[in-house]
DNA sequence: CAGTGGTCTAGACCACGGT
DNA sequence: CCGTGGTCTAGACCACTGG
């Protein structure tokens, strides 16, 4: 056993994801009062349990028919790692570490991470791939403080996964994208001309309110597209 | 009056939000039994107001504590216009028209709004600037059978504007952005020289399900950037 | 009509934080 | 200790949808 909340909500939530997770969209969804009766257990718990899915974007209610299986609308800013990121494209991501040290925090990546300059950080720069060929250069800055140990026990292909092991997956994140030309240094490593285009991205992550990791990345212009999502919530 | 629903949910929530809108960060709430006695209902009703605005990032729960009003820690992803968009950045946005006619749709607008070809649609073609610099071109193409007579009805500043007053606010939209460089035409609309670096988004925006504009714009890379915040919910 | 979700009540016990 | 939010109960009536 993992754990078993004794949570009644959860067990019904948990039950109902587990349902209406794999489902094919305009499924319906257990109505309430049958979970009721299945767990036996009070409406407003089951209530409870279906608006987190609700909330989620699972499911959709529709008032007088049911509780259905929402059509995903994509996963409105779902917040992904490189990794993650070239998985869902369909691409076989890989990475070449260039650089991977200890140093003290300069001023701009101390105040980007919200800790003191000349605090311990872990620099950790890469070039990343994606089917084979170069997409781009990642240059990264963690928090040493919550990270103990991080350069020893091996550098991980995914940072998130690392973070997540810990506990410390980023829950919010900010990235600013903007577009520019190769120098010469990128250029050869993206195997590009130098002055072609790229994106470059500045991304700062959190876990709940604690910076865990800022980061600035260089993509190969032909490469990459970002795609966002917005939602007006309200 | 305009309205008054007679749900008490509702009557809490926009009682707590009036008194929290503009309340410093950290702010208390009122508790919830201080609400249960202020408006005689029992204390579910209070938590489903409460529930609502924690949604909305409006407050914040600190179990043991209380409720606080949270930090606003950016508008997630807000969907905004250029309009508000250079406002937001102190920029003063001035467009002119390079082109506004009605047009039938060709295959690729055909099927980003989700019409079928030749369905009649509303081409706009702006130059924007911000402080008085080319900042971008704007190419948008409307759905005109939910916009009658938009075209004669002179065209707004806004186009967000225009379509909340006819209650078409777009609630989603997707942007792809990427980066390239200018063409001999849009350098010389944008005043910078062919090949400089920009940023193509293409947007897509829905009201409900429904598709009222897509659109592509090429930026001045010199002059802007994208921010993107990405949020994990759960 | 029967079934659905939407709203609402009037209590209850718990774990937690601060005094 | 008392007050907070977190969970939970066992009902109730309503508006809406479908057959």
């Amino acid at each position: 056993m993992s754990e078993a909340p004794a949570l009644k909500h959860v067990q019904v939530r948990e039950y109902v994801r587990a349902l209406c997770e794999g489902a094919p969209p305009g499924s319906a969804a257990p109505s309430e009062r049958e979970l009721v009766q299945r767990f036996g257990v009070a409406r407003m718990t089951v209530r409870q349990a279906m608006d987190s899915l609700v909330n989620e974007g699972l499911l959709e209610r529709m008032p007088g028919r049911g509780t259905f299986v929402a059509k995903p609308k994509g996963e409105v800013g779902r917040l992904t790692s490189y990794t993650e990121d070239m998985a869902k494209r369909g691409l076989l991501p890989e990475s070449s570490t260039l650089l991977a040290r200890r140093e003290q925090a300069g001023p701009g990546v101390a105040r980007a991470l919200d800790i003191t300059e000349g605090d311990a950080v872990i620099h950790w720069k890469r070039l990343r791939r994606a089917d084979g060929a170069p997409m781009c250069i990642e240059d990264a800055y963690l928090n040493e403080v919550i990270l103990p140990g991080f350069l020893q026990s091996g550098m991980p292909t995914s940072l998130y996964d690392a973070l997540e092991a810990r506990g410390l997956r980023p829950t919010w994140a900010e990235d600013s994208v903007s577009a520019d030309v190769a120098n010469d240094d990128e250029a050869a490593l993206l195997d590009v001309e130098a002055g072609a285009p790229v994106l470059r991205v500045a991304r700062r992550a959190l876990h709940e309110d604690k910076c865990v990791e800022v980061s600035r990345s260089v993509f190969r212009a032909d490469r990459m597209t970002v795609y966002v999502q917005f939602a007006d919530a309200r």
